[in-house]
Parts: C-alpha cells; structure tokens; sequence
DNA sequence: TAGATTGTTAATCGATTAACAATC
DNA sequence: TAGATTGTTAATCGATTAACAATC
C-alpha cells in the first residue's frame, strides 16, 4: 500500500528479463553456481556492458571480481518481474487456443492460477477442461466480484475481442493476456500483453524471403 | 537468383509492419479509400515522421497533399513482406498447441500451406488433424527432400525442441516458427522467429504487479 | 597481494522526431 | 492557385557500449 512509484524503465529491459530468467534457470539446473556479466553475455549474445546496466537499474546484486550468484539473481529477478506473487486468472472463450492452454501451459510455475474458463456455448458449459470449470459467460462479472480475478486470458473470435475485454475490465480485472490478434482498447488501469500470431509468422515470411531472395 | 542484397531494414520497421497491415485490412474493409500519414499515426500511436520514415525504407508509395491509397499501401506492404509468395509448411509435434495451430489459425491468408504434421507416437501416425495427415517422424527428412519444405512449425517438447530443430535444418528446412519455449540453435542460413508463451505471460506479470504496487 | 569483475559515468550509436523543400 | 501532404535531410532523444575507479 505504500503507493511507492518505482522509476519508469524502459520496455527493452523488460523484455529482456524472462530472458535472464530462462538462463539462469539453465544454469542452476546444471549446478553452475556462479557467473559473471561477461559468460552470460556469452550465452545470451549481450555484452557484459548490457548486462550490467539492465540490473544496476533495479539495485546490485553482484560482487567484484567474483560476479554474480546465479541462484540469487535468478530469485532477486524473478521477484523483480512479481513472479513470486500469487494471481487468479480466467480464460475467455474454450475453442482451440483456449483450450490447448489449458491444457498445455503450466501456469503454476509462474504464480498464475487459473480459476475457470467461460463460454458462451450452451454445450461446453458445465464441463471442465484439464480440471477448469466451464462456465457461462454471461456469469463474468458475477464470479469476478465475488472470486477477485486479476488476470483475463482473451481467447475468443476477432469479432468478440473488444467486447469480452470490456466485460472484463468491467468485471474488475487488472490484466489481459491477449490471444485474439485484435488491438484492444482498455483504461489506463488496465495492463495489455497480446500474443499476436499472425504478426509473428509474417515476421518469419519477411526473413524467409529476404533469405531466399539473397542467394 | 539475381542476388539482389537489399539495404539491411532494423528489426524494429519489420516488427511495425504486420501492424500497419492490420489497419490498413481495417481501413479498406471499411471503404476507406486514402489515408494521409497523420491520420495512419493517430490510429496506430505512432507519429507520421515514423510512419514516412519507414514507409521510405522500400519506396515512395505516397502522394504529396493526397496520402496514400489504402489498398494499393496494403498490397505493397503484403508484397513487401514476401506474403504474396506460397511457402509450404510441416508442424513437428501434435501436443495440443500443434493441434490447436493446425484447427485455429487460418494459414492460408498468410500463404503458408501446411502439408503434413510429424510425430513419434505411434498411435497418432497414419490420423489427420484438421485435414492435415499425421506422419512418422522418421520420416521427416525423407519427405522434406521430396516435397521442398520451406518452413517448420516446431511444437515438441522442450526437450526436444533442439533435436527436432536439427532435423529440420538437415532435411533442407529454411525457417523455424518456434513454440518450444526453447532458443534454437541454427545455421546462419535459417531464420527462427520465436512465440514464447512464458515470456509474454511474465511481461505481463511485471506490469501488472507494478501496478498493483503503485496504487 | 594481484587479478577479476562489479556498478556507474561518459561516449557512441541508432532510432525517432522535427523541419522543410518539392509537388500534387 | 492555395492547401495539404509527401519524401528526405537534419536535430534530438534514448539505448547500447566503452571506460574506469572501487573493491572483493
């Protein structure tokens, strides 16, 4: 409750944070105990100048002339990105992308529990998917006031993108995790992650053929 | 095989123009005929220096005190982007985000044409999914030489993301969409564009605990 | 101690924005 | 024509890299 504004930093850093994350997590599993800016730069293909700098702006956690300890920063960063907290999600809309995360993702490594799933499917609700209750859509908001949701996991059609994120908001979460391939338009309290598809394979089609092109 | 080198384009104009796609798919599906840069920039949060910017990268597209014609921009950008062209597809492994690939995303729209899944278990070879025939992973290389693969959807296992990748590069693969989880290893002359589902899904705890903190 | 390596300040590089002549 | 808007060059801003004193 502090209300302790942290300084702003920018999104570059961030992004590079799960990234840390996924080699540290390497690293411990394969018992290195430490390591310093220049060998993880080594593996990521950051300099050790880079490195250095993206933690420095959320404190010091190293030694001179000995590095880091990978276990600690890999604790200290995963605290850093509020992956030691605990959030209640829901996942909007059961077709296929919904249903492969609940049934593929392991959502309990990163603190995030999903609750239940909604449908605006006569048929889907009242089943479970990967031990997730289906539920009625139109129960939402209901559910949200009385379960105190944080997440919302957006996986229904294009078409109903913008109005499932807006019972949503409505309904009081904070969060979005966006699978719709649609631009949402949510309130400044509300924090948006897309995972876009389709931006990502024509990222591949330019480089597939700037490659075939070149040669 | 005119080894045509265009000027190298930073990673960021690439990343901006699946979404300029996006708007102008938008804008003509909605008649709109032109669209001046600033009126581009004001839908999409970007300046229209940017915009121009960019656009200049790979041509002159525009028309002084006019903008631009909405669906002749869209075709130069498709174009652009190589999405005009056919590229053929396999998917390696059929885990619940392979089969959710290969029943949800609409392939076609992008020219990508996904001839066959690969797996190794034994009872789902010889099945389809989506119209798409299952086959023996052992198979891969011999049908990858036959056929001319150009891309390969990798959704196995952590575990043997590297292993599956490998495959693909031998049997004559040029891109990698990877789902794994995993950073691949590949030869310069193969291009891998990632979905990190973990990734995303911490980006969007960082911020939404962040703002849980500051309120 | 000597060698290694941090955290941080300064220098460089690259990306975004501003400005403006050209021209539809 | 006058107004609008492009394409492009120059200015600014921000992110990355280099350098180095501090110190384990």
């Amino acid at each position: 409750m502090p209300s302790r504004k942290k300084k702003m930093i920018s999104d570059h850093v961030i992004t590079r944070l799960p990234a840390y994350l996924r080699v540290l997590n390497e690293l411990a599993a394969s018992d290195t105990e430490r390591i310093s800016s220049q060998g993880l730069g080594k593996i990521m293909g950051l300099t050790a100048s880079q490195i250095r700098q993206d933690f420095s702006y959320f404190g010091t956690f190293g030694q001179q002339g000995y590095g880091y300890q990978v276990v600690a920063l890999r604790n200290e960063i995963a605290k850093i990105m509020g992956l030691d907290r605990n959030y209640q999600a829901v996942l909007l809309g059961t077709g296929n992308i919904g249903q492969a995360l609940l049934e593929h993702l392991d959502f309990s490594v990163s603190g995030v529990h999903i609750k239940a799933a909604f449908d605006v499917r006569r048929e889907l609700i009242g089943t479970d998917i990967a031990g997730v209750p289906v539920l009625d859509a139109h129960d939402l908001m209901t559910y949200c006031q009385a379960e105190g949701v944080d997440i919302a996991i957006n996986c229904v059609s294009a078409e109903s993108a913008q109005r499932a994120a807006e019972h949503a908001v409505e309904a009081g979460i904070r969060a979005i995790w966006n699978f719709t391939n649609t631009v949402l338009t949510v309130p400044d309290h509300v924090v948006v992650e897309n995972i876009f598809f389709s931006d990502s394979l024509q990222r591949l089609e330019y480089y597939l053929s700037d490659m075939l092109d070149s040669e």
